[in-house]
DNA sequence: TTGCATTAGCGAATTCTTTCGCTACCATGG
DNA sequence: CCATGGTAGCGAAAGAATTCGCTAATGCAA
């Protein structure tokens, strides 16, 4: 089994799934346009950057259409779902109530979030019973 | 130019930090036990990454007692807060509430979590008032 | 078809992290 | 004392992530 299939993708790798999510697909001329919307970046590094992905099985792609269209081999939600539960092992010990607790302290939430929130919050008490 | 302008701790260091976190202070001997419970590694790469530690300002020491002995230079919470606020930009785009939504359908908290959680979801509603 | 601009790919360099061998240092029990 | 076992430090190497120069391939316009 290949070691690259649990790998969790790295910042850069995150900034380019991000644009890969919010559009669908994309080509390596378009990544590289939104990212470096935010950072100084060479045309090649997304490129490279791509090919490492594609290795990693981070992205797929489309080489049926020129240019070359690639898209996340993986949901958003699943990638998030992964980076969190990592960050709930690591950073606070697997508690997800320590962790949920500072995420509201440290952050105004919206009046529509905390409601949404609290909808869960009785559905999972309910469960409990 | 360094790629990371802001020193946030890697995942090994993370560990070093969490065992003085615990304990308050500790030897490098006592670091080198603690950690290498959980992974197999050399009492001489503990050693070196407390001095890289200390380069970055992650620990501070103590030299006026031997054998040297180690703190955190950052409280616990500050670390953890600013970890999770990274992870909050990066992966959810600073959304609070995604983050939490996923946190609590991801792992089940404990019913005091939850009854926790829900008083201060009630508490930030009250003052959005 | 040819020339040109764009796209794709490779390999090497750079930066950062983690590793550990080896040496020096220290402090203390005999 | 001074041998010995534990402690501290250095430098180099291994690994991983990121960078980009340069070349090759592609396909479109003239």
């Amino acid at each position: 089994m290949p070691r690259h299939s649990s790998t969790q993708p790295t910042d850069v790798e995150l900034e380019i799934l991000r644009t890969l999510w919010d559009r669908g697909q994309a080509t390596a001329r378009q990544i590289h346009e939104a990212i470096s919307a935010n950072r100084e970046t060479n045309y090649s590094t997304t490129v490279k950057m791509l090919a490492v992905m594609h290795e990693k099985s981070l992205v797929k792609r489309d080489e049926s259409t020129r240019p070359i269209l690639f898209r996340a081999a993986t949901s958003q939600k699943k990638t998030q779902t992964k980076l969190l539960k990592g960050v709930m092992q690591k950073v606070y010990d697997g508690s997800v109530g320590s962790l949920v607790m500072q995420a509201l302290s440290s952050k105004k939430a919206t009046r529509e979030e905390l409601a949404e929130i609290r909808e869960l919050i009785e559905k999972l008490e309910e469960e409990q019973k």
